[in-house]
RNA sequence: GGAAAGGUGGCCGAGUGGCCGAUGGCAGCUGACUGCUAAUCAGUUGGUCCGGGAAACUGGGCCCGAGGGUUCGAAUCCCUCCCUUUCCGCCA
């Protein structure tokens, strides 16, 4: 969310940064005559509360003293009523600034490519090759079904379209890479490991940004008011809602796995072979709280640490850098890591890590009290660390062998009891 | 799901209509004393919004789980919701 003292100082220069994230930029404007409607009830009706709360220390004392103050209290009546009136008008215009500023996406750090979309998108490296068959790579879907790991068919009787049911090797091999992938992240980058609800309220979908513009994005319970959690970011960034932590508690580094329900809305009949969009997928996630002025050299080090894991698995990818107009809502800068799938011939995004400055910490409220003892917002980010969804078929596809077996990745067998790989039964 | 008791500042805990943003204790910070540690004494201690000021700071509003209500005046009375604890029920 925007402070809107920064859109106060300095409009035109918050308008034209907006304008790269193609927004509406009236919303600045309407903000702007809000922010002015309510300081100016804010100074008539504090006058007469100031007034009221000082005539009723007297009425007190008159009465003490045995003195008739009801002309004062009938005087005061009036000036109550008044504060009343005020007081409505100003619940009104704070509520609907507030919602005009949650409407608002974050400004780009000026590191970010301007553009309207993907094609802007910078290549930022490469690591590994594609690598090489002497045979035409099939897509997993295709070998998954052939080795009965993947069964998407049943899922549809189970629930419906774009969900999948992991099954015998399949299954294992999707537990082993999340335990993989939270040992790794434990063990060598120092995150700490949660376990959170994947049910979420609205506050929290609030608080990072998914409402109240993307509502329709999320699942949602008829009954309570909760969300099913599209990412860990959610629950887990919301870990420290209304806090204000200590400069020593900081950096703070979580790491969760949980399954992430999205309704994909808007990608209908795109994407439908095998499990790159599905309504429910797995992933690690990788979430920061850190200090306002280490927050870019954090999101250099999150992204390696996601990357981490693609290296030990020896698969191919590459590191975009997202242009304005491809960033989501809530973010400043974001990385894109995208994995090579042989079989699809494509790369597909497994990893997005994003510095959100203060953007959500002003939304969650979530503060620290600095060295000089000063109150201020940290700085959140966060990056899947990674996808199953889409590092699952990358495996498949790129060990797959001519009679479509799958070798498993060294680094994935002693999650896996030792075998080497997963052959037709 | 049913019944009961509760939610007060970093923590503990007092406060049932009028100088209560809140007694007291602990912890923290500052100073004094001490060779050091400890102890003792004195002072001090939150958040947020609006205004003034370059700033230190300062004037005012709001904050006693959340939101409403009653009242000239609410931590205190009333209503709704949330949460915690205990007992019963149910249950992986």
């Amino acid at each position: 969310m925007f402070d809107i003292k920064l859109i106060r100082d300095n409009p035109d220069k918050i308008k034209e940064s907006l304008k790269k994230k193609r927004t509406d930029l009236s919303l600045v404007d309407d903000a702007l005559l809000l922010d002015k409607k309510r300081r100016d009830i804010i100074g008539e009706v504090e006058k007469l509360k100031a007034e009221n709360n000082k005539v009723s220390g007297e009425i007190a004392m008159m009465k003490k003293e045995g003195k008739d103050a009801s002309a004062v209290i009938a005087a005061m009546k009036i000036v109550s009523d008044k504060i009343k009136v005020f007081d409505g008008e100003l619940a009104k215009t704070d509520a609907e600034l507030n919602t005009k500023l949650l409407y608002i996406p974050n400004i780009p750090h000026e590191s970010v490519p301007a553009g309207d979309d993907e094609k802007a998108n910078v290549i930022v490296r490469h690591w590994g090759s594609k690598p090489s068959f002497d045979f035409k790579p099939k897509p997993h879907w295709e070998i998954a079904e052939y080795l009965d790991i993947l069964d998407d068919k049943r899922a549809v009787k189970v629930t419906g379209a774009r969900f999948v049911i992991y099954k015998g090797l399949g299954a294992l091999l999707e537990r082993a890479l999340i335990n993989f992938m939270l040992d790794v992240q434990t063990r060598e980058n120092g995150y700490t490991e949660i376990m959170p609800p994947i049910l979420i309220n609205r506050d929290s979908m609030t608080g990072t940004g998914q409402l109240p513009k993307f509502e329709n994005d999320a699942f949602k319970l008829v009954e309570p008011d909760y969300f099913l959690a599209p990412t860990a970011e959610v629950p887990v960034t919301n870990i420290h809602k209304d806090e204000i932590l200590l400069d020593k508690d900081l950096p703070i580094y979580y790491t969760a796995y949980t399954p992430c329900f999205r309704k994909e809305a808007g990608s209908y009949g795109k994407d439908m072979k095998g499990i790159v969009r599905m309504h429910q997928f797995n992933k690690v996630e990788l979430v920061k709280f850190v200090r306002p002025g280490d927050s870019y050299d954090e999101l250099e080090k999150l992204t390696l640490n996601a990357e981490s894991i693609l290296q030990k698995l020896d698969l191919h990818y590459r590191v975009m850098l997202l242009s304005t107009g491809d960033m989501t809502f809530a973010s400043a800068k974001t990385y894109d890591i995208e994995v090579w799938h042989p079989g699809a011939d494509r790369f597909w995004e497994t990893s997005s890590c994003s510095n959100f400055e203060d953007f959500q910490a002003r939304r969650a409220r979530i503060r620290f009290k600095d060295k000089e003892n000063k109150v201020c917002f940290v700085h959140t980010l966060n990056g899947s660390g990674l996808a199953t969804s889409r590092l699952f078929p990358a495996i498949i596809e790129a060990n797959q062998t001519k009679d479509m077996e799958v070798i498993i990745p060294e680094v994935l067998r002693p999650y896996m009891g030792g075998i080497d790989r997963i052959t037709k039964k």
